[in-house]
DNA sequence: ATGGTCGAGTATCGA
């Protein structure tokens, strides 16, 4: 099983992007974050035309996630599980795809540190800990895939001196993102590769995509029992070059599942 | 050249 995470920065403005990365990579599941689309203005049938189910959670024009699938879409939730301290920001959407809970995360950006939205993110963190727990067990197949907004460690930003107190790299979020990881999960990624400079997400400023200036904040957390099949984990970088790119890259991971669970 | 970029929406904020 192929299953792909995408920080699209605007489905509306990448509907091409997306639709030829799709044809070209094919993946079964694919978790998208910031649509920025309301649930009314998604695209479900032009995804239903190209192979895959598709649902979204969606409010406004800001934030909102999809979970796209070739091999269906059960239980679906949106947000947190009930029972939660709701989130009113569109960041996550769960659901069971091929015998994988799949859970397509935009975690908060934070803003500034000690901003009341970093104190958000914090909370944010704990409660999907909470929705992991009320809503399935590591000991399934899981994966939570999404934009994390931050880098796990110093080998995940192109300068750690420059982001030294900085959002996305400071111990109160990392600790935030360990925390999440205790619960039962596995960077295979960083498992896989021990170096720096593969990164997922460029400012747009700068040129800083082709100094190859970007940091590691989306990635694909899998339970252990699934991780223990990872083959294969890759920053697809090409769809990060072109014409009207998304800040983010795409990136994919790949699990040989038993055919008699998938 | 004290800025460099997008996308929301149409002034300015968010990333």
């Amino acid at each position: 099983m192929l299953i792909g995470t995408w920080n699209v920065n605007s489905l509306k403005a990448r509907l091409p992007r997306v639709e030829e990365w799709l044809s070209d990579v094919r993946p079964d599941v694919v978790c998208l974050q910031e649509t920025k689309l309301a649930d009314k203005d998604f695209p479900a049938l032009l995804f239903a035309g190209l192979g895959y189910e598709a649902i979204h959670h969606g409010v406004n024009q800001w934030n909102g996630v999809a979970i796209l699938s070739r091999m269906g879409v059960d239980r679906p939730i949106d947000g947190f599980a009930p029972g939660i301290e709701p989130d009113p920001d569109a960041r996550l959407i769960s659901a069971t795809c091929g015998g994988v809970r799949v859970h397509s995360v935009y975690v908060p950006n934070g803003r500034e540190v000690g901003h009341e939205h970093f104190h958000y993110k914090l909370s944010w963190l704990d409660r999907l800990t909470a929705h992991l727990n009320d809503t399935t067990s590591p000991t399934d197949h899981v994966v939570v895939a999404g934009d994390w907004n931050i880098a796990p460690d110093d080998r995940d930003v192109w300068d750690p001196v420059r982001f030294v107190d900085s959002t996305h790299v400071t111990p109160e979020e990392r600790g935030a993102l360990q925390k999440v990881i205790d619960w039962g999960l596995i960077d295979t990624f960083r498992q896989r590769y021990d170096q720096g400079g593969l990164f997922s997400y460029y400012d747009y400023q700068a040129g800083r995509f082709h100094k190859r200036e970007g940091m590691r904040i989306d990635f694909l957390l899998a339970s252990e029992p699934l991780a223990r099949t990872s083959f294969l984990d890759v920053v697809d970088r090409n769809a990060r070059k072109g014409t009207k790119p998304s800040d983010h890259a795409p990136v994919l991971a790949g699990y040989a599942l038993d055919p008699a669970h998938a």
